[in-house]
DNA sequence: AAATGTTAGGTTATAATATAACATATTGGC
DNA sequence: GCCAATATGTTATATTATAACCTAACATTT
């Protein structure tokens, strides 16, 4: 048995789920964390903020901007970059690098490093805030001479439908 | 205090290191380990091998490129991609995907995932092998319904040269 | 040695990801 | 309204990575 030293942000959601119910909780807690932040959730970081969400899996900043001229908003490439890198910055979204991508995050409630389970055959993700694992490498690190300050960690594997359905 | 789980690959080395060493051994190590697998370590390969551990630092794919253009090896993209791909298949070295780069494994004797301490400052890395953290993410993991497959971590932070110069 | 299959490397082209640099516009405080 | 700061638009290009197809090397069998 493991003690509990983790707090759950997202998990691996049933496809059923009323998605719609995510995204607009999502956009409704950046408002609100921007607005006791006196940060600017302008129409552009809002609209990106909301197409992260909608996708289920992390998206790539050209797959945002496809979105966004769809719906006729011709961005470029710095626009979107940008608006990302605002949304990662208030961990309203955070960045997985294994996957060039971006994926919106459950609980923006402060400014935080996430540990993120991806699976390789869906690419959904859960995240979590573990505080022994970070504990664990802050040790470890401690050991060798060195002091985390980002204990972002993605780890990749199978989700249980996925690997049920490898079968 | 904390229980020793984790064996350490590759530490963090004062700049006055005998580096010719560490390549020497390493490329030994990696014939070895080829020879022992029935894979084959080509030219291309081992000259791959053998500046991605001249460097330092983690190299990325177009420095090795230009690397071997220096040595009068006028090499294309999928040529360098291809050997580093192979290296890592062997893990003979690793891809750290925060920064699309390379660097060489101490210890290639099984194909492995591995921890990997990141000083944004400087770029040197350090290498460990915790089973205690690969344990605990299997753990959450496991109450997420999520199988890790591949435990391959990469923290980023300073290390203690850096972080004192930083005063 | 010729035939064959497999693996590795060469070559061309292009895809995918990301940022520099500079111009313009919008916002919020005074 | 004016200023300073922040945000966005625009153009160009840098950086990272792979697809597709061809040739060479090597290993095994005949």
């Amino acid at each position: 048995m493991t003690i509990q030293t983790a707090s759950v942000i997202s998990r691996f959601l049933p496809s059923t789920h009323d998605h719609s119910r995510c995204i607009e909780a999502a956009l409704k807690r950046a408002a609100a964390v921007c607005d006791l932040q006196g940060l600017r959730l302008t129409p552009i970081r809002r609209r990106v903020l909301e197409l992260i969400w909608r996708s289920h899996a992390p998206i790539g900043a050209y797959s945002i901007l496809e979105q966004l001229a769809r719906n006729g908003h011709k961005a470029m490439p710095p626009t979107v970059y940008r608006a990302v890198a605002f949304l990662c910055s208030a961990s309203l979204v955070h960045r997985l690098d294994s996957l060039n991508a971006y994926i919106g995050c459950g609980d923006p409630s402060e400014v935080h490093s996430g540990q993120f389970f991806i699976c390789r055959k869906c690419d959904s993700v859960a995240e979590i805030h573990d505080t022994a694992t970070a504990g664990l490498l802050a040790d470890q690190a401690d050991t060798l001479g060195f002091h985390v300050e980002n204990p972002h960690i993605e780890v990749s594997g199978l989700c249980n439908r996925c690997e049920k359905n490898n079968r």
